[in-house]
DNA sequence: TTGCATCTTGTACCCAGGTACAGACTTAGC
DNA sequence: GCTAAGTCTGTACCTGGGTACAAGATGCAA
């Protein structure tokens, strides 16, 4: 059966837990792979691919139900999206846009922190630097889920 | 005592449970505020904004340990920032660098899928659109925490 | 100065996302 | 064929980030 991963190669390749990878077939974020005769599992090689992308989405601050939905779109690359899965997709990228700005804003704010405490005190005191920083991101209220 | 907010007020101006107001103070995410003569707890304005920080960051992946850093950080805007907090804030700045870019790969890839699933089929299976989406984000170790 | 809305503390509980463990079974090298 | 290492299922537990509730004290308007 060579070409296929056990699922402890799997884990270790990706840098997980073995129990994590029945964990998210439970939730669906993992296709159920192959089994064996005896009944274990056999991962093909891009499993380790899609775990990390699961883990990088995570990362990011999506959920596993939002990252499910994430690779639901990604994985009818080259499908026809059905309307609904269409219109998940466009309202994923403005939500990963709002993020990147958010994103952004928390760096200016970082660099500016940097900047200022880094060499003169004196321009900041004379700049408008000083009221609590990162005021300008995105407030969201919560349950904004489709 | 105007010009301070009580408890209940901050809690819904942010949009949280007052419990959390609580919770915050505990984890060191929120300064502690003053006091009534009887014990009741007396915000400043601010503390509305910084719960909005703490929560966008939070809706950005960050952990709350992390928030407090990133809040370490940008409260020491104007004062000088000691080496430590100054190579912390280097660190994170990377590390909003590396979101940043992994997010603009989800956008992408989920815009390919959209694009691609969206009028032309042909026009995927001419291309090579077709394999795991999402491949090249970032991969990173767990507990890489400064 | 009373009454009701708010607030206090403490403790217990909840959900998401895992992680650990036990006991039985499979696989692979000799 | 035997044996050690790896995997299977099920169930129990853990951590982070809150949330709920109880019993009592405070604030403030009438």
């Amino acid at each position: 059966m060579t070409g296929y991963l056990r699922s402890g190669e799997v884990a270790q390749a990706a840098g997980v837990n073995q129990q994590t990878l029945r964990y998210y077939e439970r939730r669906g974020l993992l296709e159920e792979p192959t089994r064996s005769n005896g009944g274990h599992r056999l991962y093909p090689t891009e499993a380790v691919t899609a775990l990390r992308v699961i883990k990088a989405a995570q990362r990011l601050g999506f959920t596993l139900d939002e990252v499910a939905d994430l690779l639901a779109v990604g994985h009818r690359h080259g499908q026809r999206l059905d309307p609904g899965l269409q219109v998940r997709a466009r309202l994923k990228i403005d939500e990963v846009d709002q993020r990147i700005h958010d994103l952004e804003v928390i760096k200016a704010n970082l660099q500016a922190a940097l900047d200022a405490g880094c060499d003169d005190i004196t321009l900041c005191a004379t700049t408008d630097c000083c009221p609590i920083p990162f005021a300008e991101l995105t407030i969201q209220e919560v349950g904004s889920d489709a």
